[in-house]
DNA sequence: GTCTATAACCCGATAGAC
DNA sequence: GTCTATCGGGTTATAGAC
């Protein structure tokens, strides 16, 4: 063949995966991707159809490592030492690789939910219900996300390192988590 | 004078605010609002050092806003039942002015948080002090913020709108509060 | 099917004239 | 204090050669 391909989807992901992980959301663009793999800009419309669909592609992925991370820190603990594994990847997920969290969480227009982010969604439910029990776990599931969400956007935010504001970040987390399990194990207590 | 003055840094600041919220982060750039005040773009810098300076500016209003909105909220109730008012005021102001909202919770490098964003804070905290006694208080008032900025940000992910998510935003908000009071309410009767 | 080249937009910011 | 003009950067997208 005259051209033989250069690059891949593949490629062209990862590539995309690293900029961001490396330079932030502004050093992600189709441009830099290009010039890092040594093709022109407009090659790699082969592969995505536009921005839109590369960061879709980065949002599933880095879902899907999230997923990874938090089976790993439950193993095969107990329920609440479990839940409280889960919550600490979480927030180190966040904390480690912002940009992939923020690629994860932001709004996009698609039908239905992707696959890795359902899948992650049905893990945490699974590890609820084992405190709620399953009559209200949506709720108690919903509720320690946006706690969790909560912190990791205060901390992106830099919110914590304000000198005068009198906040202690890891008691704080401590004062939500236990109130939520106190809640989820209450839950599970009145239904059984 | 030769050339008069057009505008005013009063005038491109609410200009800043209308575009922001009309058309979205996107929306608001220099050239845009010098667009719509009939100026020439570089107009604004007699009045704004840079883009990042009319950005704090709105952020800051944007908190007082949310403040006011607060206050109103809260008006003479009891403790607890104006704690529910401030979260939903709180949930309401993220959810009509996403963008303001964003804006005011944008990390943004400066050495002390800017008097607003303090105010507001100063006033949940006595809210919170309120219920939970001020041992804690900070920790519970952390906790709560958490709470609620992720609940704004599911929400504005959209994440409620998915049709085969099995989620209850409403139930899950009230999950999450009445965990939050009792965990507060623990707190303030240890110490009394 | 991939390449080069370029178009047509957007942006923030700066220089120098009036 | 505002203007025109411009620089250097970004983005999506298309046309046409190989």
């Amino acid at each position: 063949m005259a051209y033989p391909a250069k690059t891949d989807r593949e490629a062209i992901f990862r590539t995309g995966m690293e900029l961001l992980a490396e330079k932030g959301l502004p050093g992600l663009s189709l441009r830099s991707v290009a010039a890092r793999l040594g093709v022109a800009p407009n090659a790699l419309y082969r592969y995505f159809a536009d921005r839109e669909a590369l960061e879709a592609a980065i949002a599933a992925e880095s879902a899907h490592r999230m997923h990874q991370a938090l089976k790993r820190a439950a193993g095969n603990l107990e329920p609440e030492a479990a839940l409280h594994a889960i919550a600490r990847a979480y927030l180190r997920f966040a904390r480690q690789k912002p940009e992939w969290y923020a690629m994860m969480m932001a709004p996009r227009q698609c039908e239905a939910p992707p696959e890795p982010h359902a899948d992650l969604w049905l893990f945490v439910l699974g590890q609820v219900a084992r405190i709620s029990g399953e009559a209200r776990m949506a709720e108690a599931a919903v509720a320690l996300w946006a706690f969790l969400h909560g912190v990791a956007g205060l901390e992106a935010a830099e919110v914590f390192q304000q000198p005068a504001s009198h906040m202690k970040p890891r008691s704080s987390v401590d004062f939500g988590l236990d109130a939520w399990l106190r809640a989820a194990a209450a839950d599970a207590e009145s239904a059984g």
